[in-house]
DNA sequence: TATTATTTTTAGACTCACCTAAAAATTGAT
DNA sequence: ATCAATTTTTAGGTGAGTCTAAAAATAATA
């Protein structure tokens, strides 16, 4: 059993270790847990004699075979909560994340199976990610970034990169939401941000916008 | 805020408070909390400094009202997660405690409050205790135990005074329930034990078990 | 009431997870 | 290749919540 510390540690590694990967800095540890780099090193080390975590000093560490399971499952959980917020407590997309944080660390195999079969094992999250399998599958998704697609270029909306308050507002503001089909109309190299088409709507995007739109293309 | 060991510490306090009208003993609280007694001291003293209890050295300790409301919201929350996890999930209501005992602690109003309309503002969870609502108030229940009944007697089985799985189990195995009508067609004097009627079989029950159960009389 | 038994509190120590400040290792630039 | 800048680790300290052992207060009994 782990404690909420070695499980929101171990979260963030295998969040990170897309991005590093021949192993993950103690700094962008400390970014992301909001923490100072010496704490980290302290949990690194701990979390690295229960073996969950491989760690060479000044090397970065890469989660272990247990230690990623131990991750998947706690991004399961996150995920399922996240569903049960939104489809059965009317919870829009942009406020399930700080509860989904809290309900990941409940300790329950039961529970955690019963609420996937009561959701009727739920295949994305409300943000378009998707969510294990209780052996720690995912189906990946075939999906790029907006940014990518050219004039003319066309795809469903299924997900999101960046998942904060903010910018989930602005979708909602803008009316794009998971399914919705948007349409690259006009692209501009300088900067490359375009015009897109959401339900017959025209609406001029910046790239940063773009970069953090997942579509499926069509 | 308060932490996980607070909360619990309030509600162990609250659940005690019935026992002990004039002040929770320290050794009472050590043994619900399967602590040691030097460890209730030193937290008695922390709930003290931040006023949720009344505590004079040597007297025991009490709820302040704002203890007591933490306390009562506690409960709440771990009544309604009984409820979702029977309701639901298909939990039997021997499985819900430990899984609830984590629930109680997530903190989100929002949570709370839909949570109850999502469950039809239950009054009572699946042991038939009261579940307060959001003002803290409780309607409590009419009702009696087993063991004040007399012969000829009858009522029907509203909740049980302990909720350990084996009583639960107990209680399963000889098809009692919630809701179920009981008839005393005999009780023995010596020992205070009773022959039942429980949907037409007969029953032999110890006053152990007597004690322990809930009645409401028609 | 005096003495024993019990309960409660204090004193000192431990672990976890964090901190600051300083030292050591690595990386980057000239 | 050397020196400076950056990153990472070490050393030592803090608070929450626990522990054991011993001291102090209260309760029980002869």
């Amino acid at each position: 059993m782990f404690s909420l510390s070695e499980e929101n540690y171990l979260k963030a590694i295998f969040h990170l270790e897309t991005a590093y990967k021949n192993g993950v800095s103690t700094n962008a540890l400390a970014e992301e847990m909001q923490t100072k780099a010496s704490s980290v090193t302290d949990m690194i080390k701990r979390l690295s004699d229960k073996d969950l975590v491989n760690y060479k000093k000044y090397q970065g560490v890469k989660l272990s075979k247990v230690g990623r399971s131990a991750a998947i499952e706690v991004i399961r959980k996150h995920r399922l909560w996240e569903v049960f917020l939104v489809e059965k407590l009317g919870f829009s997309w942009d406020e399930v994340h700080e509860v989904a944080e809290q309900l990941e660390h409940i300790k329950s195999e039961k529970l955690t199976k019963e609420l996937d079969k009561f959701l009727e094992y739920p295949k994305r999250d409300p943000h378009g990610d998707p969510i294990p399998d209780s052996d720690g599958n995912f189906s990946v998704p075939n999906r790029v970034l907006l940014s990518v697609l050219k004039k003319d270029e066309a795809g469903i909306c299924v997900g999101v990169k960046d998942s904060s308050v903010e910018f989930l507002q602005y979708l909602d503001k803008n009316k794009i939401s998971l399914g919705k089909k948007i349409e690259v109309v006009e692209k501009e190299e300088f900067d490359q941000s375009m015009v897109i088409v959401v339900d017959g709507n025209e609406l001029r995007i910046s790239n940063q916008i773009a970069t953090n739109l997942f579509i499926k293309t069509i």
